[in-house]
RNA sequence: GGCGCGUUCGUCUAGUGGUCCAGGACGCCGCCCUCUCAAGGCGGAGAUCACGGGUUCGACCCCCGUACGCGCUACCA
């Protein structure tokens, strides 16, 4: 494909919505499949929704996501500038051309009026309410009085009737509007900003964007970027509408059911590579059985015509499964970094631990965990002596006798030297058959000892990871406490 | 209400007229492994392909209708 141009358009809301990274991401990888250029644009029209910060924090997640832009407000590009807010003059220039095609028009109309027009509208059971295009004979001496005197107006596009609007969409076939069912839909609001529709069509036009892919809830207003391009008579771009992101109960997904931020999963401790493979597949498929993916499998897979029609539930258990996925495949030297940010950031922070130490505390836990943060909860006697031992276990587990045994299993263990895990089990066993009993009435113990818990990597691998001194120390507390 | 889009296991999905009394994955259940917990291996339950009509020798797949869901219906995006 020749000359491929993309654009994620979000209008800053203050976060980054997952369905929002699910489109950049197609964007993304339709640009890079197809050697083409992803652009970042903000569509802050509505000086209503202003959100301090914004356009940062959506930055930030697309980086973290690692979606690159080509083209953005922080790195320009040739068709800037790439917020919306900083093209005002363009938009009206624009405006204004149509204007004097006679394909839109000033409307005077206040909104008390346009409220009253509805309001009748609805009385009289109309099908839809629409502008009854009132100002649209204004000859243009009234026009010019109007706007001498200071009449605040809007700019509408004048809709001929009885039109079929036709137009393809990649992803839903051929999709057909009657002109009579689209309003003379306003172009220019009254404080002088464009409304989403003009400056959607004329900033895609302007910085040559070759496919619009956006979310379902933009094809009902297709038809009026369709006439827009036609007014301007300016070449359509391809269309791909993307199916929804749903909640558990097929709404559209809000916040009211979840996290919807892609900094919430972040926060999480989600890894980038799971969320956006899990992203990926909620709605898209290469058409075979793979669903672990790299991003630069994705790429080279990814294709608009294997879009779903569909909405997609967001399923946390499937994201899950896909991080645990991902974790796996991380190096130990991999996941030791992260884990050391993670302890930064724990209770454990002034302890000291060595590298050696914590990727042996990476091997043995590794399996065991979905997110890098559960190496601290789910084996936190590996940085910190438990302060309190399991209830079911202890009851199960240390019997009127396990004292006496556990203490001569101490004994047994001071005098191992430097010991391996080979030689805790052996010491073990032997004290096992001392009295006469299964090693697994000592196991039990001795984990629940150690560790506090009942769960966990081998009971011998925890021993040789603590150390010796350590062991000793705990079974010495232990022996204390628990009689 | 109008317009548009959609509808295959609980969820994500495969399927483009015969190979499908529907395949995979997550989750769930069971078994094996085992010092525990995981991981792993094996197996299982789970979809009258929304419903009803057509077209066809034959329909999950094509056509029509109905139902349901969702989206849009703003000087919001």
């Amino acid at each position: 494909m020749e000359n491929v141009r993309v654009r994620f358009a979000p209008s800053p809301t203050g976060y980054l919505h997952v369905g929002g990274l699910r489109t950049a991401l197609y964007n993304y990888l339709f640009a890079r499949k197809n050697n083409g250029k992803f652009i970042l644009r903000i569509e802050d029209t509505d000086r209503n929704r202003f959100v301090e910060g914004a356009v940062e924090n959506l930055i930030d997640a697309l980086k973290w996501c690692g979606l690159n832009y080509d083209e953005g407000p922080d790195i320009g590009g040739i068709f800037g500038p790439y917020i919306q807010s900083q093209r005002l003059s363009t938009y009206k220039e624009q405006a204004r051309k149509l204007i004097a095609d006679g394909k839109a028009y000033y409307c005077f109309c206040t909104p008390q009026r346009l409220e009253k027009l509805r309001e009748e509208q609805q009385k009289q059971k109309l099908p839809q309410a629409k502008y009854d295009k009132h100002c649209l004979h204004l000859s243009k001496t009234q026009v010019q009085q109007k706007i001498a005197v200071g009449i605040p107006f809007v700019i509408r596009l004048n809709v001929l009737p009885n039109k079929k609007i036709i137009f393809d969409d990649v992803v839903r076939g051929r999709v057909e509007f009657e002109s009579n069912n689209v309003d003379d839909q306003v172009l220019i609001k009254g404080d002088g900003y464009p409304t989403y529709h003009l400056a959607n069509v004329v900033d895609d036009h302007l910085m040559q964007i070759t496919h619009v892919i956006r979310g379902e809830e933009w094809l009902s207003s297709t038809p009026k970027h369709v006439l827009l391009y036609d007014a301007f008579e300016w070449e359509r771009p391809v269309f791909a509408h993307l199916p929804l992101l749903l909640n558990p109960d097929r709404s559209k997904l809000s916040k009211r059911q979840g996290d919807v931020a892609v900094e919430d999963y972040r926060a999480k401790g989600f890894l980038k590579e799971a969320l956006l493979n899990f992203v990926a597949l909620l709605g898209w498929n290469a058409g075979d059985d793979k669903e672990f993916y790299y991003m630069n499998e994705l790429i080279e897979k990814f294709s608009l015509e294997r879009v779903n029609k569909s909405g997609a539930v967001f399923d946390l258990e499937k994201l899950n499964w896909l991080n645990e996925e991902h974790l796996r495949k991380k190096s130990n030297e991999e996941i030791l970094s992260m884990l050391k940010t993670e302890i930064c950031n724990s209770q454990f922070a002034i302890l000291n631990f060595s590298d050696h130490y914590l990727l042996k505390v990476i091997n043995a836990m590794r399996e065991r965990v979905s997110f890098v943060h559960e190496f601290l909860t789910k084996s936190s006697y590996f940085f910190a002596a438990p302060k309190e031992y399991e209830e079911t276990s202890r009851q199960k587990n240390w019997k009127p006798e396990t004292s006496e045994q556990i203490q001569k299993l101490r004994a047994n263990f001071a005098q191992l030297e430097n010991p391996s895990k080979e030689d805790y089990e052996l010491a073990l066993k032997q004290t096992a058959a001392e009295f006469n009993i299964s090693a697994g009435k000592l196991i039990h113990p001795l984990r629940l000892a150690i560790s506090g818990t009942s769960a966990g990597p081998g009971i011998f691998d925890i021993a040789e990871i603590l150390g010796k001194d350590e062991v000793l120390k705990r079974i010495d507390t232990a022996l204390a406490l628990l009689r």
